[in-house]
DNA sequence: TATATAATTTAGGTAAGCCTAAAAATTAAA
DNA sequence: TTTAATTTTTAGGCTTACCTAAATTATATA
C-alpha cells in the first residue's frame, strides 16, 4: 500500500527529474520545497521510499525513482488530469479552479472509477492546460514544447499549454485572451527585462517574463 | 479544520443515534465495532470531538452529535450519496459497487464541486439504494421505512431501500430481481426462523430473516 | 589549497490515530 | 443486596509524517 504523501511525493519527483521538461536530477531541498515541507522530512521519506523500492537514493547522492515510482507518478498524473477535465468540461469548472481539486481527487484509489471516468470523457489526449493525458498503460505522445521565453522574436506558434498550478496567473491568462490552440507571433522580446510582445489575431499584448515562463508553445 | 477520520466518527454517529431510524443513544463499544476501532480509540476521538464541540459527552455518560456535529455529517452523507449516484447514473457502476468508492469521495473538500455535481445529476432526491439525499441545507424528506422483518404477512408494500454497504447482499438482491420501487406483497413468515415468502410479480421469492432486515419498504 | 557557504543528514520531539492491558464504573444476575 | 459480567476509561506504546537544531559533507570562493 502507497500513502497519499507518497504519491504526492512520487508526483513532485517526476515532475522535478523525470518530467516533460527532463530536467536535471532533483536534490532534497528543492523536493522540500516544491512540497511546502523542510529538507529534512524529505530526507524521512526517501529512505522509507527506497525501502519500498520506489526510489533510488545514496546518502549525499543523487535522487531518481525506479520504474515502479515512474509508473505510480504517472498512475497520479493522469488520474489527476482526467479529474480537471471532467471538472472543466462536465461541471463547468473555471480554467483556474479545476487544479486544487484535482490535488485531492487524484488519490481517489478505484481502477474501474479512472478507466469509465476515461471513457465518460471520450478518451481525452490533453487536460483543460493543455496538458498531455497519459493512457491508461502509462504512456506520454510525448510532446515538444517551449516556454515563450525561450521562443524565438518573429515566430509564430501555436499555444500548446500553460502551467496550471496558480489561480492567479490563470485568471491573467484569461484575461488576456490567450488560449490553448491559438495562433500567436512573438513580435518582440526586451533585452533588459524580457518584457515581450506578442500578436494575437491582429491584437497586441503585453507579455512578462514571468508569464512567459508559464506558457508552452510549438512552431507551426 | 475537520479531519477525514473525525467526519467519519460523526457519520457513524449519526447513523447509529440521530439517524433515520432515530434508535437509542450509541455508546463507546457499538461505535468502536461500527468503524473498526477498538472501544479505546472511540473514547480518544470523542474527548478531541467534545473539544471541538461537535459532540456532547460526559464520562460513562451518554454520547449525541451537537447541531454543529450533526449538520457536518449530514453534509458528508449527502456528499456520500451525490456520488453514489454519479457512479451508478453516469459511469455505469454496479449497485454493490459504488458504496466502496463513495466512502472516498465522500471526503473531498469543496463547496462548488458537490453543488454543481447535484445540478449535472439532476438534483437527485435519492440515491441508488433508495435512500434520500438530504439537500444543501442539510433538509431531509424524512421518510417513513419498514424493514421487512417487521412488516405485516398479508400487506402489499413498495420495496423503499436496502442497505448499501454489503456488495454480497446486495449482489444477492440483483439475483432475486427486487429493486427499489417494486411491488411486493408479504405472503407469509415463519415463527420458528423468520424466513419470509414474497411475491414479486406473480412469482414467490424467500427471504430470510438477515435479508429482510437490510430490505426497507413501505406500505400502499 | 584553505576557507566560507550551502546542502544534506542525524538526533530528538510533536500530534494524530491507532493499539493492548489493566483499572474503574456501570449494569445484569443471583 | 451482593456478586458477576459488561462496558468504559486510563496508562503506556506504536507508526506516520511532520518539525527544529546541530552535525556532517559537498561545493563555491578567495
Ligand atoms: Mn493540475
Ligand atoms: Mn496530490
Ligand atoms: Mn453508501
Ligand atoms: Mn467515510
Amino acid at each position: 500500500m502507497i500513502s497519499l504523501t507518497e504519491e504526492n511525493y512520487l508526483k513532485a519527483l517526476f515532475h522535478l527529474s523525470a518530467g516533460q521538461g527532463g530536467k536535471r536530477e532533483a536534490g532534497t531541498s528543492e523536493l522540500a520545497e516544491h512540497l511546502s515541507v523542510k529538507p529534512a522530512s524529505v530526507h524521512d521519506m526517501l529512505k522509507k521510499l527506497k525501502e519500498k523500492k520506489l526510489v533510488e537514493y545514496e546518502k549525499y547522492g543523487k535522487i531518481s525513482l525506479t520504474t515502479s515510482g515512474r509508473n505510480r507518478a504517472v498512475e497520479v498524473i493522469r488520474k489527476h488530469r482526467l479529474w480537471e477535465t471532467f471538472l472543466y468540461d462536465k461541471l463547468g469548472f473555471n480554467w483556474d479552479e479545476i487544479h486544487e481539486v484535482a490535488e485531492q481527487l487524484e488519490h481517489i484509489r478505484s481502477a474501474k472509477l479512472i478507466e469509465r471516468l476515461d471513457k465518460f470523457l471520450g478518451y481525452p489526449r490533453v487536460d483543460p492546460h493543455g496538458d498531455v493525458i497519459p493512457n491508461a498503460r502509462g504512456e506520454w505522445p510525448k510532446q515538444v514544447r517551449t516556454a515563450l521565453t525561450e521562443a524565438t522574436v518573429g515566430q509564430v506558434y501555436k499555444v500548446l499549454a500553460v502551467q496550471d498550478n496558480s489561480p492567479v496567473f490563470l485568471q491573467q491568462v484569461i484575461k488576456s485572451g490567450l488560449k490553448i490552440g491559438a495562433r500567436i507571433r512573438l513580435v518582440d522580446r526586451s533585452a533588459f527585462d524580457g518584457m515581450m510582445e506578442i500578436s494575437i489575431n491582429r491584437s497586441r499584448q503585453a507579455i512578462s517574463r514571468e508569464m512567459g515562463g508559464c506558457i508552452f508553445v510549438t512552431e507551426c
